[in-house]
DNA sequence: ATAATCCCTCTAGTAGCTATAGGTTCAAGG
DNA sequence: CCTTGAACCTATAGCTACTAGAGGGATTAT
């Protein structure tokens, strides 16, 4: 009934520190603490925070996660929020795949006219040093994460 | 022959603020100044600033990209190494896309199963929730960027 | 009693930029 | 020649989602 940090972590899988931070962001609760000043947590923190791990797992940001959350908080409301956070991030990673199989073709390609000479003949450094020679155009957004 | 970093930056697309960055770390060189401090590009520069951007937009790390450039610069050299740095990056995006595809698969499964009713029957409340209604196991790492 | 292990706070670091504040230089128009 | 506005300068802080470390206190096992 009632978990250290440690024992948490251990229960979630998420590192101690982690715990930590998501409290300080708010995203968890203050938990009880003991007379030593150390957190004790209780099951409904346990349930809190593998839903945390959880929808990190699939991609949300912490942000979302935060309204998922508050929407989890209120089980009587229409779930049409809920859904179109989930909608919001199926189309950003079916986004990020999109962009990913054009690179892996270029990186491919790249590799494959590599015959293994001097750098000087690298495809390689080549295709780098002048675009003209990539296949595509539109190759990535440099940020995009997960 | 002589750009002033604005110009620099509309050649090649990149920002402003971003060339500094780069200078600041030692990507690229320190260029040459006018007489009231403003720092004057070259060819050379333009040359190598378009390789840093493409490279990033193939995704390679700036870590990578410092070496790619050190390869390029020294053209006599056997280019295994650029070889194994773009092999490394491209099974970096295979990996990348293999963890995308489940987890797009659970995403459209969730976003499917749900009927648009209260939170409290909602199936993407729910699968956060309890990991075992989740069809995989392993799901994505939560860091892994581009 | 003591040692090992856990816990505490606070701070700084990671990648790759982006944004802001507060000031200087430059080029063009009047 | 002077002014105006754009472009430039430095320095610092912010972003995401943590992670690592210093320097100490609490708890537990022996």
């Amino acid at each position: 009934m009632n978990f250290t940090i440690g024992r948490l972590a251990k229960a979630t899988g998420c590192k101690v520190q982690t715990i930590r931070y998501y409290e300080q962001i708010r995203l968890l609760p203050e938990p009880l603490r003991s007379e030593g000043n150390q957190r004790f947590y209780a099951d409904s923190d346990i349930k809190r925070l593998t839903f945390i791990r959880h929808a990190r797992q699939l991609g949300f940001t912490l942000g979302a996660i935060r309204d998922l959350l508050s929407l989890a908080d209120n089980p009587d409301q229409s779930c049409a929020t809920a859904d179109e956070i989930a909608r919001a991030q199926l189309s950003d990673v079916e986004q990020r795949i999109a962009r990913l199989l054009p690179l892996k073709k270029e990186l491919e390609r790249m590799i494959e006219q590599c015959k293994g000479g001097q750098i000087s003949d690298c495809h390689v450094i080549g295709v780098l040093s002048d675009h003209s020679l990539c296949v595509t155009d539109d190759h990535i957004d440099p940020a995009a994460t997960t």
